[in-house]
DNA sequence: TTAAACTTTCAGTAATTTTTGAACTTTTGA
DNA sequence: TCAAAAGTTCAAAAATTACTGAAAGTTTAA
């Protein structure tokens, strides 16, 4: 396979892979195209590697940033903006990993204290498996969140070393 | 806060989540009624419960038994179908996991395997930033891989007891 | 202070995804 | 064998989400 093939083909992916996992499909292929791209690219360069329209590319490079996914550079002498992409991929999954936990799993933790509260009567079924289903999700989701907690702060290979370890 | 508040909530909340993560949120509201509910429901109490149109009951439950989530069950002397949700917070994690593994990671796997092989220049640095950026994502989806594979033969207390006794 | 170079915004449009509902198929019991 | 009761399908409609393009905003340098 030929260079050029190869990164139409990972773009594409990646942007496959963001539309199935709640990310918008250009937010994705924009961050493909960078992380392909050895320098910084500006507004300009990925309109056209893309061919999608101006307001679009600003639109998802702001989100990429606030995201941590990509920066902001500045070519000194130059007025534009280029945009680059972190490349190390621990450092990605990571800052993925922060922000969906902040976005989705801080809330839900949050409601499913809530719903650990709710009365009722101890003999109605339906009250039973209600808080039988809540207590339940709550405990997993404590221990995803605590692990997620580990790995935000970890470095990659003593995290993957550390699973290993016991996995083997 | 009462059980008929907590249980709408709940169901509004597993819809969104659901959303957030590429799930329809018609289906994960049915599997949020499904996993509060002592006895397996019909169509028709589906329907009722969620005020969504039969056939998209129908396809959105097809859906949920596909992904192993939800099950028919028969009621001697009935013709009607009967739907009902493991209630097993570990079982949903674990098949979850073994499906989205199977229709992404094990394909993105593929290619990046593919992608390791484009030939290039190594001089070009367009080709050296894309070799890398390959491989390291690459080495993570076979680590996700591997922990995934260990995840779904696991007991749920011997998975976490080892994840915590590493990162205490 | 002006104008060129660039960035941002957003109303309108387009594309995609989800839902409906009615026609169609299957199963069952009389 | 038939009709009632249930289950399935899918074209069309509705809802949602994403994209465009042009106007408005900003920054810079002369």
């Amino acid at each position: 396979m030929e260079l050029s093939e190869g990164r139409l083909k990972f773009i594409e992916a990646w942007g496959k892979l963001g539309s199935e996992w709640g990310i918008n499909r250009t937010m994705a292929q924009i961050h493909a195209l960078l992380l392909i791209s050895p320098e910084a690219l500006t507004t300009e360069d990925i309109m056209e590697e893309l061919t999608i329209s101006r307001g679009n590319t600003n639109m998802n490079l702001r989100d990429l940033i606030g995201w941590g996914l990509v920066e902001k550079q500045h070519k000194s002498g130059e007025r534009k903006e280029y945009f680059y992409a972190d490349k190390d991929t621990w450092n990605i999954a990571r800052q993925v990993a922060k922000e969906r936990k902040k976005r989705e799993l801080d809330p839900i933790i949050k409601l499913l204290n809530e719903l650990s509260e709710v009365k009722g009567d101890d003999k109605d079924r339906n009250y039973k498996t209600f808080r039988s289903s809540v207590k339940d999700i709550n405990k997993l989701a404590k221990n995803v969140n605590k692990t997620l907690e580990t790995m935000l702060k970890a470095e990659e290979s003593w995290f993957w070393g550390s699973i290993f370890k016991i996995f083997k």
